[in-house]
DNA sequence: CGCTCATTTCACAAAGTTGTGAAGTTAAGG
DNA sequence: CCTTAACTTCACAACTTTGTGAAATGAGCG
């Protein structure tokens, strides 16, 4: 209500509003240790109409230079976030954000988990089970076990609940 | 079985072992962007009997500067993994870790999630609702909400789990 | 009370990271 | 094939970050 919030949105007019949002969202994300220009690719794509963009108006938008483009792309699709497409008869490639797998990029810190857990485990070993050290180094390891088996519970809950979501809307 | 795994552990024979634990363990953190130093004495403390350590203790296991320990200390016990304490009749401080509470540190990225999700909500609303990119946006700020509701049903399942290995394991 | 030792603060040097320009590579189109 | 446009690679310069030594602060103990 609060006025006629957006109704008109994304006219010309609001140009610098989304590349505020992008910088803002993108930052947040380079707070949380993701790449600066990655997040700043990746912002810029998911507020893009398409969800794609191609080399030339990421370096527009952004200002920054195609070798900075290109690098932020090879991580984005290195990492499962993005794929690249090529339009047929033309030069110019696009970059699709991955929009159903991004999620799952996100939880798929697995890896990390897997990886923590066994230094753990072999830590506690290490240590001896009959040392507190050793035990509390063991419950960690448990920890991260644990984790990687409730990541799986939620992205599984997050698929029902988004398909809940849509049927509803859709109303 | 494997051999007698770490029966008679944490002699003296590998205090050279468990360094190299504790800066696996920490370059691992430090990957997942956990700055250097905190890291490193935070993986001390892990392997620690006892759960602390004092300064010097720190400076010497890590050969680093008590500079460097100082700074260490007061990043984690800014973001609540360690408190100090002092053992009455010295001057020496003991740093110990919130051994209990360092599971809920590691969730409570909840503040993020909060962030995250107002950043996308106002984004989607200036794209507008009836764009792609606006739709996108909302689903996407929708994710995080519910990461966040997930998030408390994990610490709550993970204190239960806890409980029940605790007691199975005092057989 | 003042001395002494532990910790902290601060300025700086060293090391690391990041984005750029320019040269290099690849592929479409004439 | 040769031209040209798009993307990538590479070396480097600007900028950050990080840990140190030295000086300052503060807290026990005589």
């Amino acid at each position: 209500m609060t006025g006629m919030t957006t109704t008109e949105a994304n006219k010309d007019g609001n140009e610098e509003g989304v590349s505020r949002f992008v910088e803002r969202f993108a930052a947040e994300l380079t707070g949380a240790g993701m790449q600066r220009m990655a997040a700043r690719v990746f912002a810029a794509l998911l507020a893009s109409e398409g969800a794609s963009m191609t080399s030339a108006e990421l370096s527009e938008q952004l200002r920054i230079s195609p070798a900075a483009v290109s690098g932020a792309i090879r991580y984005l699709s290195q990492v499962g976030m993005i794929s690249r497409e090529r339009d047929p008869g033309t030069r110019r490639e696009r970059y699709v954000l991955h929009n159903e797998l991004w999620y799952e990029t996100f939880t798929r810190r697995d890896q990390i988990l897997v990886r923590w857990e066994k230094i753990l485990r072999e830590g506690s070993e290490l240590l001896g089970p009959k040392t507190e050290a050793g035990a509390r180094t063991a419950e960690t390891a448990e920890f991260f076990a644990f984790l990687q088996r409730e990541m799986l519970g939620i992205m599984d809950r997050w698929a029902v609940y988004k398909e809940a979501r849509g049927a509803e809307s859709s109303f």
